[in-house]
DNA sequence: ATGGCGAATGCAATTCGA
């Protein structure tokens, strides 16, 4: 089985180069960052065509999420507040980030991370509260159920020097910064794993590239997109790449997609 | 990088992304 996170920066934009690369690729389940479009206008049908079960949860214009799965899935949710009271999650769900279903009793949670802007910007401090609220859900989901987790996703964030083309003089920049950083590793600390880090410990693997001044030539890049999983699916997981090929295409995503298989 | 590119909105120029 193949599960596989992907921005697709616009997903009216990017579906046929999406559609192309699920049949090729033979991907059983995907997991989609930036969708940019509400629900009502969502173009499900070439997908739901290749035997894809649709679950999308979008808003106009910016973020947005959704998975397609060729099983279906069970227990889905939507946004925090499916999982987390009311007054924990206040208006964090204004904001599609988040969505999850279960499939073969893994939990697989899809996610767009806020990206900060920069440290001294007021999106740097929503982040930083975003992922506080994330690490509440992933402590109920893994407390409360029998599940395995697979938490995937566009989380914004480098974990180490290993996942920027050049780390150095990026101590304060966004996706970088130290706060974030152990933000992210006080997430994983609940019982996840970087599953792509198991088999690939070199640097130069990036799965973000700037549109701007050539980054992805110069390979310029960032891994911010990543596949966490608990240990039993550690276990399991057969290998973790990225595929840079759809970087390459004609009007690509700025972000390639990642896959894990089991 | 006050930069550079790409998408959405809405139909020109601005906001946002990372």
């Amino acid at each position: 089985m193949k599960i596989a996170t992907w921005n697709v920066n616009s997903i009216r934009t990017r579906q046929e180069q999406v559609k192309q690369w699920l049949i090729d690729n033979n991907i059983d389940v995907i997991c989609l960052q930036e969708t940019k479009v509400i629900d009502a206008d969502f173009p499900l049908e070439g997908f739901q065509d290749l035997g894809y079960h649709t679950y999308i949860y979008g808003q106009k214009a910016y973020n947005g999420v959704a998975i397609f799965s060729r099983q279906p899935l069970e227990n889905v949710k939507y946004g925090f507040g499916d999982i987390l009271p009311s007054d924990l999650v206040n208006d964090f769900d204004e904001q599609k980030r988040v969505i999850s279903g279960v499939i073969n009793n893994i939990r697989i949670v899809n996610l767009y991370v806020p990206n900060g802007n920069s440290i001294e910007s007021e999106k740097y401090q929503y982040k930083l509260a975003w992922l506080d609220l994330l690490k509440q859900y992933l402590t109920v989901l893994k407390q409360e159920n029998s599940e395995e987790l697979l938490v995937c996703g566009d989380f914004n964030i480098a974990l180490e020097d290993r996942d920027i083309y050049k780390a150095i003089g990026k101590e304060n920049h966004i996706m970088a910064s130290q706060v974030e950083r152990e933000s992210l590793r006080s997430i994983l600390n609940l019982g996840l794993t970087d599953i792509f880090r198991k088999f690939t410990p070199e640097g130069n693997f990036y799965s973000w590239w700037d549109y701007r001044q050539g980054g992805f030539t110069k390979n310029r890049g960032w891994r911010i997109d990543h596949i966490y999983l608990t240990d039993e699916l550690v276990k399991k997981a057969l290998n973790c790449y990225i595929d840079i090929n759809p970087r390459k295409l004609t009007q690509p995503s700025d972000h390639a997609p990642v896959i894990c298989e089991f």
